[in-house]
DNA sequence: AAGACGGGGAC
DNA sequence: GTCCCAGTCTT
């Protein structure tokens, strides 16, 4: 029925990118792979899937990690909800099939994390099974070649969508299939300035056609980023800083950050950060130097960090954090530390720990003063 | 149906 | 600076 199918296989076979995980079709490296994938580009899961699949091989290897290791290969990556779901995904494999991957897209779908999208693509690639996907890149090519209006991600449009992939699939090649369309919208089909002129399909495609492929896919809804001040503090004891890891509550659970504070409008920023460290973890700061600015963005949120830096006495001990965290500050970032509290880490070993990207800039804009 | 959830690469 | 990515879960 589809004349889609034939050009599409045809030049995914000429022009596919090789890509790590395409050399293999074990399910286990299929699915880490598709899960690191989600809201995340392939140039910078490539290196991040090679480090992981060689600490945790199979299922059973990352069921039985703890969660610091788990967050030591996932810090940097985002979502970090996705790390635990896999570490859950990967026990329910081992517990519900004996560790080996079902041939059943429902199953599959039954696992902690997996979706609609992944569940279709571990099934189609891994498995060969006709199933369909819809990820922003299908949904871009769809749109554009159906003139599908609407923002694809939700109701009426995402449902055509999802018929659309299933209509046109290709039942004999669904891996491939799937991976060329996607292949097509992260390559060709892209968002801004598409090549056309490269495109196996363009003949079909309705929106080249009446010249309005800029106007799909529908753009998304998007909220003004709200604006947050954080004053940080890196504090050295001897060849150590001291860092504190992010409550289970709290965004970016479980990584790794420096001590900080979310300000309020007009705070003497100092001061502040300066009562809260003496408040929260009975550590005395009594020369807090301005050493920086980091910026960073999450979620709607713009971060402007002031960066102060304080050497402290050999021997500086600190207390477990005292009082209600939650409530000692607004937090939507900041201010976040567990039941731990201030612990200690030589400077050199600070790669590799799990340190979230925002504890990163805060450093690097203390190294460059 | 809408919101929460990171980070960075490309323009 | 802005856009948006091989999405999923929760409310």
């Amino acid at each position: 029925m589809s004349s889609l199918a034939g050009p599409l296989l045809a030049w995914y076979d000429a022009h596919r990118r090789d890509l790590p995980w395409r050399r293999t079709s074990d399910p286990w490296a299929i699915l880490v792979s598709e899960v690191m994938l989600q809201q995340t580009r392939v140039e910078v899961v490539e290196e991040y899937w090679r480090r992981f699949l060689a600490r945790f091989d199979r299922p059973a290897a990352l069921a039985a990690a703890d969660d610091e290791e788990l967050l030591q290969h996932w810090a940097g990556l985002g979502y970090y909800r996705r790390a635990r779901f896999l570490k859950a995904a990967a026990a329910a494999v081992v517990e519900r099939h004996g560790g080996r991957f079902p041939a059943d897209f429902d199953a599959l779908l039954a696992l902690p994390g997996v979706g609609r999208y992944t569940a279709g693509a571990v099934a189609s690639i891994a498995f060969g099974l006709p199933r369909p996907v819809v990820d922003g890149n299908v949904a871009r090519v769809l749109s554009r070649l159906f003139l599908v209006e609407g923002d694809p991600t939700r109701g009426a449009t995402a449902r055509r969508l999802w018929q659309l992939a299933e209509e046109h699939l290709d039942r004999e090649r669904p891996g491939d299939f799937n991976q060329a369309v996607m292949e097509l919208g992260a390559v060709v089909c892209r968002p801004k300035s598409p090549r056309c002129e490269d495109c196996p399909i363009s003949g079909a495609c309705r929106a080249r056609r009446d010249g309005v492929i800029d106007r799909f896919p529908t753009p998304k809804a998007r909220r003004a980023p709200v604006d947050v001040r954080v004053a940080a503090a890196v504090l050295r004891r001897a060849d150590e800083v001291g860092l504190v890891r992010r409550d289970a509550s709290a965004r970016m659970a479980g990584l790794l950050d420096l001590p900080a504070l979310e300000l309020a409008p007009r705070t003497d920023a100092p001061r502040r950060l300066s009562e809260w460290l003496r408040a929260t973890f009975d550590v005395s700061v009594p020369r807090l130097s301005r050493v920086g600015t980091a910026r960073h963005g999450i979620t709607h949120h713009r971060i402007e960090v002031e960066v102060y830096e304080a050497e402290l006495a050999p021997g500086t001990e600190a207390s477990p954090p005292r009082g209600d965290l939650a409530a000692a500050a607004p937090r939507r970032i900041a201010a976040a530390p567990d039941a731990d509290g201030l612990r200690w880490f030589r400077c050199e070993d600070l790669p590799g720990l799990g340190l979230s990207a925002l504890g990163r800039k805060i450093l690097a804009a203390a190294a460059d003063a």
